[in-house]
Order: structure tokens, then sequence, then C-alpha cells
DNA sequence: CTAAGCATGTAAGATGTTACATGATTAT
DNA sequence: ATAATCATGTAACATCTTACATGCTTAG
């Protein structure tokens, strides 16, 4: 009985609206990718495992050997009862910090190069995160999304613009300190 | 030659002083927890695996049965080839905004409360940090760690800073708004 | 006609967690 | 004494990525 995670995000995308795994994938991809990832390894298993149990129910899709899944009452209670699972805190793994605190193996430009990286990583991604509010801001003014859902969406949202804002500062903050540096160590030392 | 990540932090942190297989994953825990972590079931093996390279050298340690590892010359190399790699960026898998996404299925309240928790995480690391960056400051006054290593190190630590004190900002913007959403749906409503 | 996108799945291998098993040393 | 900490390792299991294999449909 143990869920997996990705089993969860499975059954709520599906219980907004039905869908194929495939187009399962690309709601991960395009409405949770600033916290969220999956790939088609992991959800199709998860769909079959599902289908296995009994949580999701599978309609002919319209082209032929594809299927489009839909949630069954089942699959809804067991929805609530895993959305009330508290969230599990998965390990931190941040390659670029990793490096920047062995920083003296590496040198200050090294480490700049790493800091800059990270700063344009976050400023696309307020790019993107900007031009998702526009979008669900679009789709909630037109009614074609339930006005909580918008909200919820829009709180997800808010939490990607934090972070990145924050990576921004802390990165420009970080290059004016890493360009006092002298190259007394690491890789790139004269 | 595809060596793991974990193998990266072993020789990082050997490189730094020689030490136990045990002593390395307490580095890990003490001074790299806030974005790095590791578990004895992957520390020992990776070890093994250097070890059998000619990449790290065990000398018989304080007590019986247990071993200090050192980094040999190749060691060194490859640490500085490793921490030049690019870092990768891990999947991002964040369960509490993945609830709040599909929050309409949850219910405010139940959102809320999973707001506080995230809001409680980052106010204690910001205690812990507060007190990692008070040591770090001590011990370089006291001229135990290089300066280069305390001001990489020092970096480390502001990233997790802003990384928080964002989590805390957002978190309070989103309970103010939790706080008016009528509960008009999710299992806690009445 | 041909490339891109839609669609499903499997298999191998890497990675990671957790629990277990064992035992020495140090502090209370 | 006895609990906590130091110390090493294995085994089972879960998870995840990547590549592979296949074939339909739509747009250029």
């Amino acid at each position: 009985m143990v869920a997996s995670q990705t089993e969860l995000v499975v059954l709520a995308v599906l219980n907004v609206r039905p869908a194929t795994g495939y187009a399962v994938r690309a709601v991960v991809h395009e409405q949770l990718s600033a916290f969220w990832g999956e790939s088609f390894g992991q959800i199709y298993p998860a769909i079959a495992r599902l289908k296995d149990a009994g949580l999701v129910a599978a309609k002919a899709g319209e082209r032929p050997g594809s299927a489009t899944y839909s949630l069954t009452a089942a699959g809804r209670d067991r929805l609530r009862e895993l959305l009330q699972t508290p969230p599990q805190v998965a390990r931190p793994r941040n390659g670029t910090l990793l490096r920047l605190f062995f920083g003296e193996a590496l040198g200050p430009d090294a480490c700049a190069e790493l800091v800059r990286a990270t700063k344009e990583r976050a400023e696309q991604q307020l790019v993107e995160l900007a031009a998702a509010r526009a979008g669900v801001e679009a789709e909630r003014d037109s009614g074609e999304t339930s006005d909580a859902h918008t909200r919820y969406w829009l709180m997800t949202i808010a939490a990607g613009e934090r972070t990145a804002a924050a990576a921004v500062a802390w990165a420009e903050e970080t290059l004016a300190e890493l360009a006092v540096m002298e190259p007394t160590s690491g890789t790139a030392a004269g």
C-alpha cells in the first residue's frame, strides 16, 4: 500500500480532466515543471498499477492503441487520502552550492561561471513564470478554469517567483564578492 | 568512468582533511545539510570504489577496525576534474507545492496547514544558518580555517538564507490569501 | 514525402533509502 | 552499568533515468 509520489501526481492530474498517459506528462511538464518532474518511464508503469488497483478506468482513445484514463470513485477517494499525507521533503542536491563550498579547489573564476549560470537559469525561470502567470490570469478571466484552482495555481507560481528572485539577488551579491577575490588557488591560478 | 555525485562529495571532503567514512558523513550533515545529503548506504560503497580505483588511500584508524582515508595524487586530479563538470540540475520534487496546486481537492484549511509547516521549516532553517554563520565567522577570526574557504562557505550560507527568507515571505503572503478563501470544496468543507 | 509531434511501453542500469547486524569506546 | 556515540558494512527494496523499439497522425 505504499503508493509512489508519481501515482499521486497521476491521480491528481486525471482528477482535473481525463487524459492519455502522454497528456498527463504534458500537464506535468507545462504546469508543474517549476516544482515537479516525471518521465514516461515512471508515468506509464504508474498508470498500469493504478488501473490494476481499480483506481483509474481506461476508455479507448481517439487514436488506435491509445487510451484515455479517468478516475474511478475509488481513485478519487485514494487521491484525497494521498493529498492528506504529509509531503516528504526530498533530500537536497544542489550541485552548484556543492562546488562553490569547495571553491578553493576550483578557483574564483570557475566559481563565478557557476554563479552566472545560476543567475541566468533563475532569470529564465522568472520569464517563464511571468508568461505562466499571464496565461493563468487570462484563463481565469475567460472563465475556462475554476476560480479556486486558478488561485492555487497562482500561489505555486508566486512560490517559484520568490525563489527565483532570491536566487538572482544572491547571485549578484556573490558575483560581486567573487570579483574581488584573488585567484590564489584552484585550476585557474596563474 | 561515470562517477556518482557521492564520489565527488567524498573526494572533496577528504581533500580538506583525511577522515573515516563516519566522519565524512558527519561533515556532510553538519556543513552541507542545507544543500546536500548522503547516507551511510551511499558513502561506504563510494569509499570502497574510490579505494579500488586508487583515488583514496587507507591508513589504520585510531580504533580497531576503523580506517582513515586520504586523497592520493590521482584522487586530487580526479577531484579537480569532477569539480569542473557542470552540475547536474536535479529533478525538482516539492510535495507541498504539488498539494497546493491541487488544493481545490484538499481545501483551504489543509492547504494553510501545509504552508504553515513550510514557514516553520524555513524559520528553523534561518536559525540554523545564523548559528552556522556565527560559527564560521568565529573560526575565521581564530584563524583555524583558510580565509578563502571561509568566504566560499559563507556564500553557501547566504544562498540558504536568501532561499529561506523568500520561503517565509511567500508563506505569509499565501496564508493571508488562504485566510480569505471560503472552504467551498475539499475534505474540510462543511 | 518527410519531419515533428502523439502515443505506448520495456529493459538495463544507476541511484538511493532503510533496516539490519555487529562491535568498540566514551560519557553519565 | 548503560546509554550515546563512533564505526563499518550488507541486503533488500524502491525509485528514476535513459535508451530502445514501435507505430500513427498531422503539418509543411
